[in-house]
DNA sequence: AAGGGCTTTCCACGATACGGAAGCCTGTGT
DNA sequence: ACACAGGCTTCCGTATCGTGGAAAGCCCTT
């Protein structure tokens, strides 16, 4: 009886891949999931057979179990499934028990290690920013940020890196509401202004050089939310005399890649104006 | 050998419990998932496999292959999982690709046809309402409202369902704002208008009598968003004459049902606020 | 009517998920 | 210190359950 009836497949087995034991099914339908959230469309049974490379009939199997449960829903009609209600619920779940600021404390520290420099943490409040959090370097000569502060969104780092990645209508209505603000340099935001954050969202970080107070520099970068929105920013700062130009590049890289980081471990949406080589 | 190993076993298949084949492996892990949201704190293996009524083992089996694709995460330390990243990535594309109006007017028709009277779907914007739809009954005598129309919230069924279902300080402020408003009486949020909320809460509907315009009555509850806040608000309106006081408890009923089903079908958090018998 | 492209169902096979039990930690009580 | 308890993690033989090819439906278009 078999002794040989298929010559003993081939093993295709992977070389021990993953540490844990794995359930193929499920994570066959996490692929699905994972699939279908990527394309906002909906897909139709063979498309997402195809991007995941699976049997139809496996793929319908796993999409009914799934359907069952709400987690994907088909569109009758159009014939295309898409995510379903319960993944909603489900993922809201990780919405309420992430508290954003310590979690982005502990990859602000490891960007202090890096670049040696204090790291701040800054949200938008209206038309100013303010200061969330701060992570210390060990230099003696340092930005001392307290928790709370407040500051023009148009003369700090963090603010035109969180205005920069704002949507268009959201940055037009700022500046119309400028001109009653406190600052007698009158209007601000000029062309030049903008063109300051087309680079911003360029180049990845945004550049405060002695403007929001003298000595010192900032180099910042933005948190994105789940809609691709500015949810928070990052910045380095320090004296001018070792934020050097040489150094900004670096620097900018540095807390570009934190913060996709960050955006990353939080579940949101990085933009798609993509930045840095 | 083998022959009548187990006498056949007595073909516990259940008894055709599912239209659709269902993959158990699958089945098992998204109501490990559901489970897991229900617990904000996170949960441990054990308690989890209890509540699952599955085996240690395979509950652990599970969990590791959701984790090794970040549905859910192990919290070392105090060994409790809970749900992942990759759960809230995914369960915002449904929330992407749900479009609110269209979907709520749905139910609004099926409202309409049993309560026979105009349906109003209306959200909250700074310190009044706008009305984004209505689904109009064939009587002669009817309201209108065109949707972009605004009303204050102290008098509308609308605003004060949403106001009843606001968290307290949101709603406090609110209470402070008044005052710079453009009516007349002065003093509107009164320790009776408290109460009116109060009431509101308790049974599930709001009432407008006449307040908004002379002739008109409304009832109205509210749909929560997915933090358990209020998103907006569906109302049944029509003449004094058609909404007796026998009928408003009916028409209460049936509005606050149809907002129970759009808060579940778009993913909402009903409040725990409970509501009608 | 026939033909393609799709979804849905069926079914025999055997790979794969199952779960009991044994190992392994970590913290607790004596 | 030592043993014990109560979890978490791994192991492994079994047969259940998922698999995928094939065939059956189900539209549309030709």
């Amino acid at each position: 009886m078999t002794t040989s009836t298929k010559t003993k497949p081939p093993v295709k087995k992977k070389p021990s891949s993953e540490r844990s034991p794995q359930v193929q099914s499920l994570s066959r339908a996490l692929v699905i999931l994972e699939k279908l959230s990527e394309h906002d469309g909906g897909l139709s049974l063979t498309e997402l057979a195809h991007l995941c490379e699976l049997p139809t009939s496996t793929t319908h199997r796993l999409l009914t179990t799934l359907e069952n449960k709400r987690f994907v829903r088909f569109n009758r009609g159009s014939n295309l499934w898409s995510v379903g209600v319960q993944s909603f619920v489900v993922g809201n779940a990780f919405a309420r028990s992430r508290n954003f600021v310590p979690m982005a404390k502990i990859f602000m520290r490891h960007l202090m290690d890096k670049a040696g420099e204090t790291v701040n943490l800054a949200t938008q409040d209206h038309e100013e920013i303010v200061y969330l959090a701060q992570v210390e370097c060990k230099e003696m000569m340092r930005a001392f940020v307290r928790p709370g502060l407040r500051a023009p969104m148009h003369c700090s780092a963090v603010g035109k890196a969180i205005m920069a990645a704002m949507p268009e209508v959201e940055r037009t209505r700022m500046f119309n509401i400028q001109g009653v603000g406190n600052d007698t340099r009158s209007n601000i935001y000029t062309p030049d202004f903008m063109n300051t954050l087309d680079a911003v969202r360029e180049c990845g970080y945004a550049l405060d050089d002695e403007e929001q107070s003298v000595g010192m520099r900032c180099v910042a970068s933005v948190i994105y939310d789940e809609n691709g929105g500015p949810l928070a920013a990052v910045s380095i700062s320090g004296p001018t005399a070792r934020i050097t130009d040489k150094r900004i590049p670096v620097l900018g890289k540095l807390v570009n890649q934190t913060c996709r980081d960050i955006t990353e471990s939080f579940g949101g949406r990085p933009s798609e104006n993509v930045i840095l080589p």
